[in-house]
DNA sequence: GTTAGGATTGCGACTAAGTTGCAAAAGGCC
DNA sequence: GGCCTTTTGCAACTTAGTCGCAATCCTAAC
């Protein structure tokens, strides 16, 4: 009868990282809160797919904040550094940026023909594999990159 | 009694992916041998770690080869399409080159310290997992990139 | 609300990987 | 050797990303 989504977006539980709370938690630790630093908190955690500083840029001047491609570099390397916003690679020349949601590392889907990326999470397997590559080869894993290509359900 | 390991290097079996079994497949297939394309061969099958462009256009030059960088990417070009060599992307700024081993599919590690590339081979693990996303998702995944960061045993 | 000082921003110039079009040169078949 | 096709070099270009510096903005303290 209790319907779990439902409970879930209550306050107490919610703030962790919707924009609002990625920017309270700047805010207490001290960091300004800037038009731009905000857009892209805003931007980011609006969209389902990664994006790139090419794609960002227009998107910021649509929201009547022309920005200059430098700092939109450097605010991303400043979201990055505050464990905010990963960087991914998919292979399409430029990297691309998402909102960091500690309990939900995922990996991506990139399809081949149309570019659409979908997520899909999958910790247990890699763990396990990783604590494998660690013992068998001394190496210390410290972060790894797995994406899939392919063909989405429309594409194939 | 049988060694595998030993039986496995008779000629009959061997001339798969080295530099001169590349080249007679090539030859066969009606494909010129050009002196850029040996050299890339040769020094693709003599090497290790994964190869980029601007790594590549010294070792031509050290050979006595000294070949334009444009003329190097679309000598690569060719054989991707060949399937003679793979392209790998390990998050350094370039694209890497290597040749493609049928049987030996493999993965690396990467330290982020010394810049060393080990390799790991593990395609089960993963046969397994894209046939899971293959049924979970309705995506035909038709490759992947799976690469770790780290530290190597000597820069720990 | 003013102000001071460090953080943020824009600008222009730059780097580095990778691409393109075209004319010249080289492979390999006869 | 000659011919036709494939390769190659060159120069100019594109695009992501970086750097230094001067101007501007944020915020906390007055």
């Amino acid at each position: 009868m209790t319907d779990k989504r439902r409970t879930s977006t209550l306050k107490v539980i919610a703030p962790r990282s919707t924009p609002e709370g990625v920017i309270e938690t700047l805010k207490q630790k001290g960091s300004r809160i800037t038009k731009v630093r905000k857009a892209l908190i805003e931007i980011l955690g609006g969209t389902k797919t990664p994006l790139s500083v090419p794609e960002l840029l227009p998107l910021l001047e649509r929201l009547d904040l022309p920005v200059n491609k430098t700092t939109v570099y450097r605010e991303l390397d400043f979201l990055l550094h505050q464990k905010i916003v990963i960087e991914l690679d998919l292979l399409d020349g430029a990297k691309r940026y998402e909102i960091l949601h500690p309990d939900h590392h995922h990996h991506h889907l990139v399809c081949t023909d149309c570019g659409a990326i979908e997520c899909v999470e999958m910790h247990q397997d890699l763990d396990e594999i990783e604590s494998r590559i660690a013992s068998s080869h001394k190496f210390k894993v410290t972060s790894h990159l797995l994406e899939f290509f392919g063909l989405c359900s429309k594409c194939q």
